[in-house]
DNA sequence: TCTGGGGTCCTAGGACCC
DNA sequence: TCTGGGGTCCTAGGACCC
């Protein structure tokens, strides 16, 4: 059979947090609808036809569009539409490789005698997705991963664009540099600078003139993009290689208290997430962003083997005590934390998950001592782990509860205060 | 335009080892 | 004693992506 089709398939759902709310609250369909809090998570096209875009500001979509439509984001709702959508990803090829929450590429060169074609195949896929889980779906399908995502991304909103064999450079330059995966706002800065404008400008550059501008790494992957070269194949079971929380924190003075209190917090959303993915790590990562939007890290690497919950709470707060001048001179915005050099590993080993008091502002936090009460150097089993774990999220649901500290809880609602967890001998009082 | 919360990969210098 | 090349690991920063 003669091929006239590549067999990489790139699905990428629309507006994907926006869909998946007009589609549980039908008052949303068809109105202009942002996902988000202070910024742009996530847009409808109906706001996106107002000029909307992520990662814009609340207060300029407003303004943007006077009848807009904001709500909050449901993590929980989105995690379960993509699975649903990953699992009819599974169903159509073995070969997935996931990128993100909303899309993945998907191998299907190998399934012409059994599925059809790449395109029959992608328009299957949509249906499917259309039917069953209620959301819009693109595709792209081209011989190259790379060009497969360019011609999703061409084909939105809710269409499906095959790049035919042969037609590669017709199809990719024309487009602006923008469209190159890897070309942000500094390079496309950069090369604009010299004239180059479209990625047929870019192809036609001498690939040293290119690296001179961009750099060896970028340079070569970009000159090869360019005459649409892309060997990267479609990789099943890609592993995270790093697990991180953040946390911003408004501008405006944050004593010490409160930033403890924020990474014991970000310290216990990590820790979880390590213990529930049965992964260990070795680098600590600090991340600081500053009123003026600069940023920096800290980072520090352990001996796997001391890598436990209590022992990256001990490195994040030394990091984060060196970091206090800096903190004092540039006024912090953002506290963040990340965890990499992941491995699978014998979550028992872990210490006790965080527990302890905190709430939601901060300032009651910080008021309320959210330190951290050692339990006596015990160690967690993965049912204590699991127990105290659940317990945690008990305590949080009921009280709102944002930083924790590890030890003994003791909460505090309208029936007064109520012990959330055993081990008096360590109990500690917090009145909040 | 004044900014969220996740991630990936690359570069570059220094320490250290053979 | 002074010198070389090569490799790995760690830290910090930065660009980029969704």
């Amino acid at each position: 059979m003669f091929v006239t089709e590549g067999g990489i398939l790139h699905a990428d759902l629309d507006s994907f947090y926006a869909s998946v709310e007009q589609r549980d609250d039908p008052r949303l369909r068809g109105r202009p609808v942002v996902v988000g809090g202070g910024v742009v998570l996530a847009a409808s096209y109906e706001a996106k036809a107002h000029g909307i875009r992520t990662p814009m500001s609340g207060r300029i979509a407003r303004q943007l569009c006077p009848g807009l439509i904001e709500v909050p984001p449901r993590f929980t709702a989105y995690a379960d539409a993509s699975r649903a959508v990953f699992d009819i990803f599974a169903d159509t090829t073995p070969l997935v490789e996931g990128i993100s929450i909303d899309e993945a590429f998907l191998e299907v060169g190998g399934l012409r005698r059994v599925s059809g074609t790449p395109t029959q195949i992608g328009a299957a896929l949509r249906r499917r997705v259309s039917a069953e889980v209620g959301l819009p779906i693109s595709v792209g399908i081209a011989a190259t991963k790379f060009l497969a995502k360019v011609a999703s991304a061409a084909s939105k909103p809710d269409g499906l664009l095959s790049v035919p064999v042969g037609g590669e450079l017709a199809f990719l330059h024309p487009l602006p540099i923008e469209a190159l995966w890897g070309v942000g706002k500094v390079t496309a800065g950069k090369l604009h600078d010299r004239g180059v404008v479209t990625v047929g400008d870019l192809a036609a550059l001498n690939p040293e003139v290119l690296v001179s501008i961009v750099g060896p790494g970028a340079g070569h992957h970009l000159h090869e993009l360019a005459h649409a070269r892309d060997p990267r194949r479609v990789r099943t079971g890609v592993r995270r290689r790093s697990i991180g929380a953040q946390r911003a924190i408004g501008r405006g003075r944050h004593t010490g208290a409160e930033l403890d209190a924020t990474l014991v917090a970000l310290v216990d959303k990590v820790t979880r997430r390590l213990r529930a993915g049965e992964r260990v790590g070795r680098t600590f990562t600090l991340r600081l962003r500053f009123a003026d939007f600069t940023r920096a890290t800290r980072s520090r690497t352990v001996p796997r083997s001391r890598a436990g919950t209590q022992g990256w709470l001990a490195v994040g707060r030394e990091l984060l005590e060196a970091a206090m001048p800096m903190i004092a001179d540039r006024g912090i915005t953002l506290l963040g934390i990340s965890i990499g050099g992941l491995e699978e590993g014998d979550t028992e080993q872990l210490e006790l998950p965080l527990a302890g008091l905190g709430f939601g502002d901060g300032s009651v936090a910080s008021a309320a001592g959210a330190v951290a009460v050692p339990m006596g150097g015990q160690r967690a089993t993965p049912d204590s782990a699991r127990t105290l774990d659940g317990a945690l999220d008990a305590v949080r649901d009921r009280f709102g509860m944002a930083a924790v500290t590890r030890g003994v809880l003791l909460g505090r609602d309208d029936q007064g205060e109520m012990p959330m967890l055993p081990d008096p001998a360590h109990a500690k009082r917090h009145t909040g």
